[in-house]
DNA sequence: ACCATGACGTTTC
DNA sequence: CGAAACGCCATGG
């Protein structure tokens, strides 16, 4: 992991979210500039919990809103706790009211 | 350079 | 609705 743009970015993106608010994968690829890249934004996730600053990755989900990554947290209720905890409505691991909790990448700052 | 992997996304069945 | 097939692309062996 000496990647220090792309995984960089992602996970400064995702310190961003407020909390009670929610973002996609494609969502963050897409501001990092690279929209096909979904992908490697769920997989900077994944590593995420590599880092030195926390990295709240159970407010990225899915474009539809599912906690498809649950299964990476400790438990499989520990994401859908997270955010259930910041007042986020999760049901059938779907996020309800997806648009209104949704946070799209802006205005921030990528150190470096 | 080639191949495999993956917390995605879209389409199709 | 769930599964599968593609497409896409950075990373690592």
């Amino acid at each position: 992991m000496k990647k220090n743009n792309f995984y960089e970015k992602v996970y400064i993106v995702a310190r961003h979210i407020p909390t009670g608010r929610v973002t996609s994968y494609g969502a963050i690829a897409t501001y990092l500039g690279a929209k096909r890249s979904a992908r490697m934004v769920g997989w900077a996730m994944n590593n995420s919990h590599k880092q030195e600053l926390p990295v709240p990755a159970h407010r990225v989900v899915n474009r539809l809103g599912i906690l498809t990554g649950k299964h990476h947290f400790d438990g499989v209720n520990l994401m859908q706790q997270l955010l259930e905890n910041e007042g986020i409505k999760i049901i059938e691991n779907q996020i309800q009211d997806f648009e209104k909790v949704f946070w799209q990448p802006e205005g921030i700052i990528f150190d470096k």
